[in-house]
Order: structure tokens, then C-alpha cells, then sequence
DNA sequence: TCGATTTGGTTGACGTGTAAACTATATTCG
DNA sequence: CGAATATAGTTTACACGTCAACCAAATCGA
């Protein structure tokens, strides 16, 4: 705690401070660029992925599905998103309403799901690729190989700190 | 077109590509790293925020108005966010109802929402700052300041490709 | 001055993410 | 075998984030 205490300013010289001192630490000013510039880019993917109806956890699982070739449990796919395993569930729904994907329950472990993708979908995600490798570059093709390769090392240490 | 043509594979030599090959490029590696690391690291913070009844949005709310000093209208609190403008009634709904915020309709201009934080919620952001802090250190602690600089400077070099 | 436009903010509908609790099927082990 | 436990998936409740539509106060302009 006393660590805490030491980090605070008090509240009249904070205020004073907060417009000629944006970032207190290296620290700080690092993951607030991360998570803005995080932010921005899938702003901008989302907006694509709309223009085609879809969300990006949509076309995420449908990718997903593509990459795999064959039916994956409804656990494979939350494992794989980032996301928590409820979601998942109304998800699925959605795309099955938009005829996107099926649900089969498993005759031989008839606990699991089995989801797949339709050929609807996979001719969607053939619509899709272009334009998504164009924003790609878009993105940061205005970074060098180097740079991108030394950013995605940095990146890679940051993450060593966080478990799993 | 042609170029999103191009940059399709066939769905045979694709998912034989799959496993031997992450990332088509370097490119889409590094968006990727940004998106997940970021991601990771909201978590992080959401997870603390949580052990004090915060969610990550609330406490920015809180965190605008304790640096700016004073309140601030609705709007402005939402433009200092990146969240669009409708989300924000319901987030100050919550934190007047926690008692955290005070909401005054202006006298000069009679459409204007005045948000002032409450000495509750600047009791709970204290306690909140030593935590904060320890978080920072501990998920980009172990890259040296030069690290971090360089970090800083590929993800702003980055977004100089997104408007505005 | 009065009607049109702009601006601040709210509401409603929808999709998503999270935690907690619950169902149903499998598995394990005494 | 049969009870305890684990696993796959769903439901529910709540907090966002986004868009479209809307209301009311303020401002602009002929």
C-alpha cells in the first residue's frame, strides 16, 4: 500500500499537471497506444464485415470453420475465439438463422454439437478475402518488414507477462 | 478485384497450408498480435476493476472526470471515450445509481447534461490507484524503457493510416 | 419573427461478452 | 452396478457498443 500511496499526487497538483503531462510513465503511454490502436482497427474491421451483414465474431467463427475443413463441437470454437463459452450458444443461433452454418448433435457423443459451414457461407468468406487483405495492408502496409516484424516481437514479449 | 483474386488460395492447397503456415504475412501477423494483446490486456484490467463493482467503461467515466476537475457535459465525456454518443446514458444511468455521479441539467443552456463525480467515487478511484499502477508495471514492466519507446512509436506509426 | 436546421441527449432494437446456475450425457471408481 | 464427478452445451441476468429514430432546446436566416 505504501507503494500505492506514493504513485498518487494529490488531487490540486494532478489537475495542475494533467495538461502538460499526458502520460505519467512509459508504461502507461504504451498500453493506451495498444489499446487504442487495437481499438481503431477492429472499428475498421467491423465496419467492413458489416457491409456484408455480418459481425466480426460472425466471420470469426466462419473462418474458423473454412481454416478447419470439416465440423467442429461448439467448445472448439469458444477455445479458439478469445470468447467465453454462453456466448457461443446465441451466436451459433444467428448463424444458422442466416443459414451460415448447421448444427448436428454427435451420434457417438451425443453431448457435442457439431457445427459446419454451408456453402453459402463459404461463398460469403470467398467475397470477403479481398477486401480483407486489402484493409490488411491498408493498415500497415505503411510500415516496413522490419518494422512490422519488431513490432510483432515487442508484442510477443508483452504478452510473456500474461499466464497461458 | 483482381488483386483480391490473387491473393485467394484454393480451398485444397489452403488447408493443407493451414497448419504449417499461421500467417500468410507479416502483415496479418502483427494486426493479429496487436488485437490479441490487447485484448489480453483489457482482460487484466476488466478483471480488476471488477473486485471493486467497476466495469472498464465506469471507471473511465470516473477517471475523465477526476482529471478534468470539473463536470462535464454528456457529450464530452463521450467524445473523450472513443464509445458513440447513445451508450453513454445508460453508463451514467448506472453511475448515478451507484451514487458515483451526479447528473445537473445546465441553466445557460437548458439541453446540456452536467456529470460531476461524487467524493464516493473519488474515494473509490484512490483506492483504485495503487492497483492501477501495480497492473501497468506488471503486464509491460519487463520490457526496457527503450522497448516501450520503440513500442510506442510503431503502434502511433501504425494509426497515422486511420483518420482523424 | 418564425420556420428550418443544428445540437445535446435519450430511447429502442439488436448483437456480443461475462458470470452463475442448470440440464443432459459420459466417465470414473468404489 | 451405481453413485460421484466431469464434460458439452444452454439459459438467464446484466453491462456494453452500435445504429436508427426521436425529442427538446438553441441558433440561424430570410
Amino acid at each position: 500500500m505504501e507503494d500505492g500511496a506514493n504513485r498518487r499526487m494529490s488531487g490540486k497538483l494532478q489537475s495542475e499537471l494533467k495538461k502538460r503531462m499526458p502520460f505519467e510513465t512509459p508504461e502507461q503511454e504504451a498500453l493506451l497506444n495498444l489499446v487504442r490502436t487495437s481499438d481503431r482497427i477492429q472499428f475498421r474491421f467491423a465496419r467492413l464485415f458489416r457491409e456484408y451483414g455480418l459481425t466480426p465474431s460472425q466471420y470469426n467463427v466462419l473462418r474458423i470453420l473454412r481454416g478447419e475443413g470439416s465440423p467442429l463441437p461448439c467448445l472448439e470454437i469458444a477455445d479458439r475465439m478469445i470468447a467465453a463459452v454462453p456466448g457461443i450458444t446465441g451466436l451459433i443461433d444467428r448463424l444458422e438463422a442466416m443459414e451460415l452454418v448447421t448444427r448436428d448433435r454427435s451420434t457417438e457423443d451425443r453431448r457435442v454439437v457439431n457445427v459446419a459451414i454451408t456453402a453459402k457461407a463459404l461463398e460469403l468468406l470467398g467475397k470477403l478475402d479481398g477486401p480483407v487483405g486489402d484493409l490488411h495492408a491498408t493498415l500497415v502496409g505503411h510500415l516496413t518488414h522490419a518494422e512490422l516484424r519488431e513490432l510483432s516481437r515487442l508484442l510477443e514479449k508483452a504478452r510473456k507477462s500474461l499466464p497461458e
